[in-house]
DNA sequence: AGGCAGGTGGCCA
DNA sequence: TGGCCACCTGCC
């Protein structure tokens, strides 16, 4: 196995080791780890993409694909390079919110990833009352079981076409626990609508929404979770319990369930809401290690 | 040893 | 609508 060169990825700039980690292994994916051969590089895989992500000296960021790799536009879109984040960034109300400026200045250019939706969706039916090691675990039985092995050691998410012939028994084995009846029906539904993907991307957020919460085991913040992780929708406002945790706290919500802290979060933080969740979330769970 | 974790669905008033 | 509680599993 041999690894192409590395190169520079396009339009992204530079980030911090601290904030890189926090893209990557953050909680928005779970298929990150540092290489065996260096700690100092992350490798990942999405899709049938095996690549790895490094910073240069200067702190802009270099990726190498597998040798004959050239799925480069494919990288861009998964890092978001086609968006300009300092933008995105700067339209959020940091001048009028001192907790938000407070997250970002902790964290500065996070952004968010756009993973394939599929994969997405997967992840986080996994996640639900699950830590993040144990959701990535699950993540690499299935698709060490189910995947193709793309290298030595690394292997693909199966997709829905294969996870919809495997018994609801042998997700349980992978450690899905009661998770594995909601994986199994989805994927007999979504093996059968090809196109399901391609709609939730062109839907608009509320109808996405509405979609994806009629497939058994995704409520809203699964939902919102795929809308922003997998499908670009940055009005999307997962509200998980860290979340419900910090929003309590800086805006005294006490006793607001997390469904009207979602609808709060997307009034006052506006139609970027899910990249100020992103920053205020990092910012929590850093508070609170 | 029992409670709880990056939720959801079902049941009950 | 609003409030419980079971659900797998692993970890404290």
């Amino acid at each position: 196995m041999e690894w192409g060169e590395w190169q520079e990825l396009p339009q992204f700039g530079s980030i911090s080791p601290k904030v890189l980690s926090e893209l990557l292994d953050g909680g928005q994916s779970f298929r990150w780890e540092p290489a065996v051969t260096d700690q100092r590089i992350w490798q990942g895989v999405f899709q049938d993409i095996v690549l790895q992500v490094r910073h240069q000296p200067d702190f802009q960021l270099n990726y190498r694909l597998l040798a004959g790799g050239a799925e480069h536009e494919a990288v861009r879109t998964y890092f978001g390079c086609e968006r300009n984040w300092d933008l995105l960034s700067d339209n959020l109300p940091w001048r009028s919110d001192h907790e938000l400026k407070a997250s970002m200045d902790t964290f500065p250019k996070l952004r968010i990833l756009k993973q394939p939706l599929g994969e997405t969706l997967f992840s986080f039916i996994c996640s639900t009352a699950k830590q993040i090691p144990q959701i990535k675990q699950c993540c690499l039985n299935v698709s060490k079981r189910f995947g193709k092995e793309l290298i030595s050691g690394v292997y693909s998410w199966p997709g829905w076409e294969t996870l919809a012939s495997v018994t609801e028994m042998e997700l349980r084995d992978c450690k899905l626990g009661y998770r594995a009846k909601y994986i199994s029906a989805i994927a007999q539904t979504l093996a059968r609508e090809q196109d399901f993907e391609t709609k939730i991307q062109n839907k608009g957020f509320d109808e996405a929404k509405s979609m994806l919460m009629e497939l058994p085991g995704v409520g809203e913040k699964v939902a919102d979770c795929v809308l922003l992780f997998g499908a670009g929708k940055l009005e999307a406002f997962p509200v998980d319990t860290w979340i419900l945790k910090a929003m309590k706290r800086i805006y005294n919500l006490e006793n607001w369930d997390s469904g009207k802290v979602a609808h709060f979060g997307r009034v006052h933080f506006g139609k970027y809401a899910g990249l100020a969740q992103q920053f205020l979330f990092a910012r929590e769970r850093m508070l609170s290690i």
